[in-house]
DNA sequence: ATGAAAGCGCTAACAG
DNA sequence: CTGTTAGCGCTTTCAT
């Protein structure tokens, strides 16, 4: 019973039974060493220009050295205010999602905000759950890629402010990189290489991105007269493009485009193990450019997104959206343009009939 | 004023009046349904066991019904507990943690635990800012390659539960990865394949694992009689390596010896673009066995570390800290041991003498 | 400008 | 087993 608070040495007594040092000073301890009101503390804090500014000095300083630090959580509770922000990812070990977090994080910080983060491990079931654990604790979610149908996502959005990566369903706010015409461009750098048949590596088959995509490869290959296949729904990983490359080769393609770089990397390595030349023989295009897109042997053709922007973005839209009140600045898509990038996974057609192709048959030189 | 608790209605009218539909409902609300007191509802949650079967059967189909959910924030006040942790990487651009965030994140949902993720931009302020703006909103911390001095990491961890990855500052207990005994080994690999004269790249001046590894290559090196010069410190990205290359090649060497992949990597690429062969004229070798490190060009010869087990066991380490009490399961350190894997970018030392090299001009072929 | 008092939603003794 | 009563640390009317 030292130096404490007289009717505080009770609880800083029962801490030490505990086997921490001190409790934590609270507002309380502050008030008492200034001589003013609990309330005038806050106030210090929360709206300075309500304070004398004498008064509020010195209590500032007080606090600053007896340590004091406000409780998020109990200021959370009185104010409805988490200053949390969770960010919802299908697969955190999918690079794309590092600038996604990456800029949503950036943003976050600088505006005060911490993010929650969590993988919903491309399920829809474990995204609820996740997504129901955190919404009393955030005050608002950025979901990226999401799984959840329209409808359970308009349920979601009416409980707690949302924002959509690579979605849309009005009126949630979303952030939208649009592949649309980079994909149409693609289409034609390939078809300007000679190839008129290709196949396409579909990803997850409740990505929003991977319909949208598939819609426009197949309009503007009509268009062209040129053939696409459509392979999967795959996953979408290195593991998945490495299952997906026989597929690719049984078609007899000289070109494929996949859903996204993991999957083009995937193919890659595949199709070196069977000592197929990549531009050489096939063409392999793929989406995103996430890190090591650059680095990959050969070097990735890629729609590359502006993908820590997205992140950026979805946080300032949801920001914005927490600040406007409960029904303001809905709905404002912004939609970022992906664009080619074309490094050396992609090269002219070879001039051998696909036939001649389909008939070999497959060997496999297992190096690995 | 419809259907809703009588003692309640003013409170919804101020919802109503705010723009939300409806308040979530609370303990009290199902209360008032089940005819119980909040506190069996309370226990009905928190400890199923000290309630009647039948009761708490209905309390939880009533919650059910209504739609009722814990509020965590809430719950955290009283029980002190948040059920989050924090995790805090220096940068969370760089694969090596994405392994480790990964992990953890797993490990921590596993036992119903919540990850929150920060980044401290490689600088020891921002982390400190951090990790006191975090403090009392978890219930411990996993630091990352932390920045920060051994002073301040005891004096966080007196606050709040910390466990530190890549450091050993004692009591704080720790997860570390060994890459002594592999660098051993790599120099081994080195050494039989002629290189006498070698580089190390070292990574931040702040890095436990870099003064690590340096020592661990000068006393093999010393023993082995060979040459060993250390460039740096330099920032642990890709474009680091991408500016210590020329240095390298200044100085003759015929290995390179980078603190990790990410350096190594853009070694590998200033060196294409400089027309410089690995493993021809350079063997470059690699640290984390990151993802891409297998599909660069070529496929990094690199000390892997089991980062994602690396994250899983700090999480645990951390768990279990938490629950044996305040002073309990201290100072267990974990050690994973990392090992050499050898792939294309490590080969026999070319025949030439360094000197013909050192004298060549500088060919600079810019590609991209 | 400041103080007093009433919560925020939940947990945790303590009685019964 | 369940109800009552205090808080957790902070914010926020409402007075003064």
């Amino acid at each position: 019973m030292a130096a404490q608070e007289p009717d505080r040495a009770n609880r800083s007594a029962r801490r030490a039974r505990e086997g921490r040092p001190a409790r934590a000073p609270t507002i309380h301890d502050v008030a008492a060493r200034c001589a003013v009101a609990a309330s005038t503390v806050s106030r210090a804090f929360s709206h300075p220009e309500r304070v004398n500014a004498a008064t509020r000095e010195r209590i500032l300083a007080t606090a600053a050295e007896m340590g004091y630090r406000p409780h998020p959580l109990a200021r959370a509770l009185p104010s409805g205010q988490t200053r949390m922000l969770g960010l919802l990812v299908p697969d955190i070990t999918n690079p794309f999602f590092l600038g996604l977090i990456r800029g949503a994080q950036r943003a976050a910080a600088a505006a005060g905000y911490t993010i929650v983060l969590a993988d919903s491990d491309e399920c829809d079931e474990t995204e609820l759950t996740a997504l129901d654990r955190l919404t009393r604790a955030v005050d608002g979610f950025v979901l990226a890629s999401s799984r959840l149908s329209d409808a359970r996502l308009r349920e979601a959005d009416s409980a707690v402010p949302l924002v959509v990566v690579n979605r849309r369903v009005p009126p949630v706010p979303s952030v939208l990189i649009d592949s649309a015409p980079a994909t149409k461009r693609a289409v034609e750098h390939l078809a300007s290489l000679g190839h008129t048949r290709f196949a396409y590596l579909s990803g997850p088959r409740a990505s929003w991105s991977d319909a949208r995509r598939w819609r426009a490869l197949q309009s503007v290959a009509r268009r062209g007269d040129l053939d696409v296949v459509r392979l999967g729904p795959l996953p979408p990983t290195v593991d998945g493009g490495v299952a997906a490359a026989d597929a690719v080769l049984a078609e007899g393609v000289t070109a494929v485009v996949a859903f996204n770089d993991l999957l083009a990397i995937g193919v890659l390595r595949r199709l070196r193990e069977l000592g197929v030349s990549v531009p050489g023989e096939v063409s392999v295009l793929g989406c995103d450019d996430i890190f090591g897109a650059d680095f990959c042997d050969p070097p990735l053709t890629t729609l590359a997104a502006p993908i820590e922007r997205a992140g950026r973005a979805a946080v300032d839209l949801l920001l914005r959206r927490l600040d406007s009140g409960p029904s303001g600045g809905r709905h404002r898509d912004v939609v970022l343009p992906a664009t080619l990038t074309v490094r050396d996974s992609t090269g002219p057609a070879p001039v051998r009939r696909r036939d001649e192709r389909r008939n070999e048959p497959t060997q496999v030189t297992a190096t690995s």
